[in-house]
RNA sequence: GCACCCGUAGCUCAGCUGGAUAGAGCGCUGCCCUCCGAAGGCAGAGGCCAUAGGUUCGAAUCCUAUCGGGUGCGCCA
């Protein structure tokens, strides 16, 4: 049910029936009108643009339209009342037992209610994480695991076919240096004495995992030159740091469906297939760049290289995908990796990137649009730092000074659902401050306590009124009608009619953080009718009998449904009860 | 030099494929617990939506330019 989109519908059909009246012209366009809610609650429950967006290709004037399609509007017994105003809005006031039956409707649905269909199956492939497996995630990391997650349960959530995946980095330098890095650990577990050279990774995490490959091949690899062990001890490390990384994720309640291993596309003809792709449609040739204006490198030389004409789709300049050396840029595996992508039959690609990679965008997107001919969409979103505090006071991150931050620690500090909320209360491409001290601090300033507490409250509320012998399931909440007679009731109901309405727009745009945002919007309206409550008994859940506060607790199930579902989708639990 | 992101209340930030008088929290002022959880709520003060043009019935939102901040810019992934 989304009772935005069906009164939508009543405003077409009623266009229409002015249009088979001949009050108003065919042929035109319906698609730019809209019902939204009013910014004032004193013009009513929904307003409509109908009269504006029509009196031009209509040659009407506005107030005209609007005031033939009031008249129509009121015929239908949902509209309890059509005010033409300002310019040419049309405010719709809508009667009792609409209200009534969305709420009744809300408890039917559970949290289906709000599920959309918009997304039509389409197979959506949403990339994120994607670190290094050369270390523990750090918090950095956590922002765009958190922000990818969301963003894929909310596509789902809006009827999309989702795949979440990770991208193993695993093909280029930075593996051979953690392999050695494991060796020299592995040479200490024999109890050698080793340094950890510049171009090596010193982190004790590495020690078990020295230890591990000692208890697996013994001495094997002692005095043994890197012919003797790279290859085998790369894949030994790898594994041991991508298990680290699936805990660290699990951790945070994050799991992907597939993880997608770089090296897997070296020596198997992969990238050579999406680079023949590429040549095919006439896209790769062998020249030499300019160098880039106003900032020369010092050891600037011109290079003939082979390029990828990502100008063709879009890009600022061509792209090398081949090293002078003629082996591979980091560019053709990533190339590789979406024509793999395209080729599985996504539909729609999103990446989730660090913001430091920001200079990528127009070139992947210029690689996906070549490789699928401008038939696969890919959207990239940036995720920006995060600046953490600890009670307020910039908190610095040191490798040396042993407070280097990883997301474990942050889970084990503030626990997954904290972080994770408040990741998403910010668009991604903001830097976000994050205080170890505030965001688990129990105030309204607090939007995961203040969204939780609504919850909660409601919770306390069913609680007691089941103690009181009411029925409060849902399958007798939505058997009663329920009382929806005060303008304040009214106003909540209304923000639960707009959350299939957010679902979409947050889906459409690729911004879970909507969903945050509108859970503490919908919160405060249950705070404020709660409140309301202390001076106007009748406004309280808790009645005399058991029948009236049914009809009243209807409503507070809605919101607590709602609350639940959109924390479903950020991937919060709702608690019940407030510690 | 070029590209991308950002610029909204004193501070931290929301703001709908363009809608009416631009919102929330913090901070400031004044209120509300014999009452379902006051860990809340209500009211008030506080704005040139960076600046200047443009598009149109209508612009914080779209376009152009400028200013300010961030990120990136061929053999690093």
């Amino acid at each position: 049910m989304n009772l935005f989109s069906d009164i939508r519908a009543l405003v077409i059909a009623s266009i229409e029936a002015l249009q088979a009246e001949g009050a108003l012209p065919e042929g035109l366009t319906l698609d730019p009108v809209t019902t939204e809610p009013p910014r004032d609650p004193a013009h009513g429950d929904m307003a409509t643009n109908a009269a504006m967006v029509l009196a031009k290709p209509a040659r009407a004037k506005p107030r005209d339209i609007a005031e033939a399609l009031a008249a129509k509007l009121r015929a239908d017994d949902r509209i309890a009342s059509a005010e033409v105003a300002g310019p040419g809005f049309l405010n719709l006031r809508l009667a009792p037992a609409v209200w009534q039956a969305l709420a009744t409707a809300i408890l039917r649905q559970g949290d289906s209610y709000g599920r959309s269909e918009m997304g039509k199956g389409t197979r959506v492939n949403v990339e994120y994480v994607s670190a290094n497996p050369t270390g523990p995630m750090h918090v950095g990391h956590a922002r765009g695991a958190i922000v990818g997650d969301a963003m894929a349960s909310l596509l789902a959530y809006a009827g999309y076919d989702v795949t979440r995946e990770y991208y193993i980095n695993d093909g280029g330098a930075q593996v051979d240096v953690l392999a050695r890095s494991v060796y020299l650990r592995y040479l200490e577990a024999h109890g050698r004495e080793v340094e950890f050279a510049d171009g090596t990774y010193p982190g004790d995490y590495l020690v078990p995992v020295g230890q591990a490959l000692k208890e697996k091949v013994g001495d094997a690899y002692l005095d043994q030159g890197e012919a003797v062990w790279l290859s085998e001890v790369r894949s030994f490390a790898t594994e041991a740091m991508m298990a680290l990384i699936r805990d660290d994720l699990a951790a945070l309640g994050v799991h992907m469906d597939h993880f997608f291993s770089e090296k897997s596309l070296y020596g198997t003809g992969r990238i050579e297939s999406a680079i023949k792709d590429l040549d095919d449609k006439g896209l790769i040739y062998r020249g030499t760049l300019e160098p880039p204006k106003g900032k020369t490198p010092e050891d600037w030389e011109p290079r003939e290289q082979t390029l990828f004409r990502s100008t063709a789709h879009g890009d600022d300049v061509d792209r090398p995908i081949m090293k002078s050396d003629g082996s591979w840029t980091y560019f053709a595996p990533d190339i590789a990796y979406h024509y793999d992508k395209v080729s599985r039959g996504f539909d729609m690609l999103i990446d989730i990137f660090g913001a430091d990679h920001g200079g990528y965008v127009k070139r992947m997107k210029a690689a996906v649009s070549a490789l699928s001919d401008g038939a696969v969409p890919l959207d990239i979103k940036l995720i920006q730092l995060v600046k953490l505090y600890k009670n307020g006071e910039p908190f610095k991150m040191s490798k040396r000074a042993g407070t280097f931050v990883t997301l474990r620690d942050v889970v084990d500090m503030v626990g997954a659902d904290v972080a994770r909320f408040h990741m998403l209360t910010r668009k991604p491409d903001a830097a976000l401050d994050f205080d170890f001290d505030k965001v688990v601090e129990q105030s309204k300033e607090n939007p995961v306590f203040y969204v939780q507490y609504a919850h909660a409250r409601i919770c306390s509320v069913l609680r007691k009124a089941g103690a009181d012998g009411v029925d409060v399931s849902d399958a007798a909440l939505a058997g009663v009608t329920p009382d929806m007679g005060h303008e304040a009731e009214r106003a909540l109901a209304a923000k639960l009619a707009d959350w299939p309405r957010q679902v979409e727009i947050a889906a459409r745009t690729h911004e879970p953080h909507r969903i945050a945002t509108y859970l503490s919007e919908l919160a405060a309206e249950l705070h404020g009718l709660w409140n309301r409550g202390n001076d106007a008994p009748e406004l309280r859940f808790l009645q005399e009998d058991a029948e009236a506060s049914q009809r009243k607790i209807v409503l507070a199930r809605a919101v607590s449904i709602v609350i639940s579902a959109g924390l479903g989708i950020l991937g919060v639990t709702p608690v019940e009860e407030m510690r």
